[in-house]
DNA sequence: TAAGATTGAGGGATCAATCTTT
DNA sequence: AAAGATTGATCCCTCAATCTTA
């Protein structure tokens, strides 16, 4: 029990700490982290409003305020869908595309470089085990 | 290079997981993700307004506007700082206490919970090499 | 009717800049 | 100068209601 609650703080810290490098890397490229986070799930294919309102767990409401203020920004744009004169897609704009490329590229090299640090029994632990951790929790999502 | 994408992302997943773990049980508790972050750097002693604001990283305004609506809500209050006429700290009430004392144990709970399902191997390697990539990411946080 | 999307109201959270008091 | 509060602008979120197309 008491090493649950390390382990807990443990993955609370972490968690907090990878959070923070995300807030503060997405600010420093110009966009909000609910911007960030939106535009990162475009980077495969456009997505249309309910599918993507699903993907980042918020309301559809929410969603049409973050794509309007993203659009306005030249960030996304939204594209009538051809199936369905209902649906429209959102897609990222060229300049979207790069600033979420560039965005992620130093979020990938932020993350990976402090762990280089530790010493290579732990790292070896840490990419072994980190992944089916992801997963298990990740999966308890829905 | 591709091995540190894996990392980088399954450190990102993991990250979402615990964030949202905690996002909706500060919900079910009654609290606001910030009111339930705030709190929780309560439960030792009470702390001044400005070094509260180094604490959670969030400008001093925005403490204001925290503290204020967790007042109105009988979870914290101010007491004046008998050593500093001009400063304010910031304590539990005791509502608050219970509130982020169940908190808190439910997230241990949940969190500890996901990952007794992992193969005892996983798990071994998580207990070791988790406190010591907190540690490094935390302490880069400043 | 049901699905996709938007609008409006209201509460929270954030930052930047500006007082007031000590 | 430092601690705290305040103001104004923007962003994010939920909930309820509305509009359009299927």
């Amino acid at each position: 029990v008491e090493g649950d609650n390390q382990y807990a703080g443990a993955l609370i810290r972490l968690s907090t700490a990878v959070q923070s490098v995300f807030h503060d890397l997405s600010r420093e490229h110009d966009l909000t982290p609910q911007q960030a986070i939106l535009m990162c799930q475009l980077i495969e294919r456009p997505v249309g409003m309910a599918e993507l309102a699903m993907l980042l767990h918020i309301e559809k409401s929410t969603l049409t305020g973050l794509v309007d203020r993203a659009e306005r920004r030249g960030l996304v744009c939204r594209a009538p869908d051809p199936e369905d004169r209902r649906a429209v897609r959102v897609d990222l704009t060229p300049r979207g595309r790069k600033a979420v490329t560039d965005f992620q590229d130093e979020v990938t090299r932020t993350l990976t470089k402090h762990v280089e640090h530790l010493p290579a029994r732990t790292r070896q632990n840490l990419r072994g085990a980190l992944p089916q951790a992801a997963a298990a929790y990740w999966d308890s999502l829905g």
